[in-house]
DNA sequence: CTTATGACTTTCA
DNA sequence: CTGAAAGCCATAA
């Protein structure tokens, strides 16, 4: 299986209302320290898979959406976000998460 | 096969 | 706290 279509395994896996940060997903999919190959995943979405894998709930360590693409706007992200229940703060042309509050906590397995 | 690139992260000044 | 710098590694060229 492909290392995107195991990024996009795991981000299915978010709870609805939490948030989890590109090394999250990249330890999950297997690869630690490929957090930014997460994000190389998740620009390749396209159409249908927008609708069917919840990318917006992706965002980095800090708590910042660090989206600048232009198809897919980082305001549609913290829209997306905040019609779920994620509070966002909109601070100096950012959105910010609380990450103490919404940042997904991982299961022990095993 | 070799380079470049980047929806990231961590460390150091 | 702020910002620069260097790792990291899958993908694209």
């Amino acid at each position: 299986m492909d290392f995107n279509q195991r990024v996009y395994k795991q981000v299915r896996r978010i709870p609805k209302g939490r948030v989890a940060a590109y090394g999250q997903i990249a330890a999950l999919a297997g690869s630690p320290r490929a957090a930014r190959q997460v994000g190389t995943a998740l620009r390749a979405l396209s159409g249908g898979e927008l609708e069917s894998i919840p990318w917006q709930r992706v965002i980095n360590a800090r708590g910042m959406i660090s989206i600048e693409n232009m198809q897919t706007p980082k305001q549609e992200q913290a829209e997306r976000l905040q019609s779920e229940g994620v509070e966002v703060k909109f601070v100096d042309g950012n959105y910010w998460v609380d990450l103490d509050k919404y940042l997904w906590k991982i299961p022990n397995y095993k």
